[in-house]
DNA sequence: AATCTCTTTTTGTGATCACATTTTCAGAAA
DNA sequence: TTTCTGAAAATGTGATCACAAAAAGAGATT
């Protein structure tokens, strides 16, 4: 058994075991640290985690419940492949629950918080530099949801991260093919929008956004990939 | 401690304690067997279900991944509340992922599967005209599933799914309150549309149907129903 | 060298228990 | 009657263990 590496992740203060289990391993599929195919085990986890395997268990199994793992029939728990033709749905599903939380969060946002979002944007452009690949990722994560959680009633914001789960492990694959990182500049046509109010161009940027690339990855370079791999 | 009533659910062949308690909890919540802010107990459950402590609570863990349950901060177990806001939200997300997945369907469906669901719509008229409220939204939800699981990858669906559940609770209210049940003829619109190939017809169908009524049940009055709940 | 068979190890599952926190509720005090 | 207090009960959490199924590996057979 490889001596599972996961990411770092703070333990706050009263978090239950099971709640830091569930979310570090979360956040490690979201950036790309689980290959699609790549199996985990409870024990291993547990043991990793310094843990036993009973809050474990629970964490893998929300994840499943947000498609980031999948319990196989012969009781394998592995990373989800991806096919070429998943990728392309879970892009356009993107598109679609984005778009639209994007224009259901406009009129809730005020002057202070669009502010904040620059600077989300602008730190996303110092990590592109830096090259730092996570941290990039993570902060065009950051982006996106500072600006659908200005909804008072963001439902659709655990949806949008389930589909980010699932296109984690790509992103692994990503990271190490690409070697340059762009900027994206729809993030600044996205704000320019939000400053007007316009709805539909908020939402019409977003999509663009996605459909051009993802955080900072060439979304045709990746397709491109998944098709080697298949 | 009130003895939890749960609507019956067959448990096949070699399904896990785990599972079974998943699913029959998932169903319930979905047909409005809980009201929101109903509280339940891990032991409780274990009790009703036969069962331990320990696969229900990876259930309810699962539940609460999906929006259909929540633990509180002071550990408690309960049925989300919902605000005419949230619930509005929610009509609105059902109509953006729905339209979504009929659309992204629409190429892939068999003549076959369409006099399916077409056999499908009229056993919702049926149940309606019987007075079964129950049967009818789970006939009103298979019509749903069918046409967005014609996509061979329906990645939408699990997160469809989520909505429905996040709504169930408030369908339990509803079946309080209303006594009829009318037919939405929607339906048949959507049926043509697909015969058609129409992708943008088959959405707006779905669209306004979900706009009109959930399931039989008037969208208007639910939400009246709701502010007076508030 | 490849395939089959049987043993050993690994792994998921679920029941149980101890512990800490929260809730409940009876009885006292105002 | 209402409010406060403290003991008892209920509840979520997490570790451990026994069990069955699956996987891995060793050795024999073809």
């Amino acid at each position: 058994m490889k001596p599972l590496v996961l990411p770092p992740l703070a333990r706050p203060d009263g978090m239950t075991t099971h709640d830091y289990a569930f979310n570090r391993l979360r956040q490690a599929i979201m950036v790309g640290a689980f290959r699609p195919g790549t199996s985990v085990t409870i024990r291993g986890l547990a043991e990793a985690l310094e843990s036993s395997p009973t809050p474990v268990r629970e964490a893998l199994r929300q994840l499943t419940s947000i498609g980031a793992l999948q319990f196989l029939e012969n009781r394998r728990i592995v990373v989800p492949h991806i096919t070429p033709a998943r990728f392309e749905e879970l892009i356009s599903l993107r598109i679609a629950l984005e778009s639209h939380a994007a224009r259901r969060a406009v009129a809730h946002l005020s002057e202070r918080q669009i502010e904040n979002i620059t600077a989300i944007d602008d730190s996303i452009e110092t990590e592109i530099r830096r090259g730092d690949k996570v941290a990039a990722l993570i902060a065009n994560q950051a982006f996106h949801r500072k600006i659908y959680t200005a909804n008072p009633d963001p439902v659709a914001m655990p949806l949008i991260e389930s589909v980010w789960l699932q296109l984690g492990p790509i992103l692994g694959i990503a990271m190490e093919h690409v070697t340059e990182l762009y900027v994206v500049d729809r993030h600044r046509e996205a704000i320019e929008a939000l400053r007007r109010r316009d709805e539909e161009a908020v939402a019409d940027a977003i999509a663009a956004d996605i459909r051009e690339g993802i955080g900072g990855f060439d979304q045709q370079a990746v397709a491109r990939l998944l098709r080697l791999a298949a």
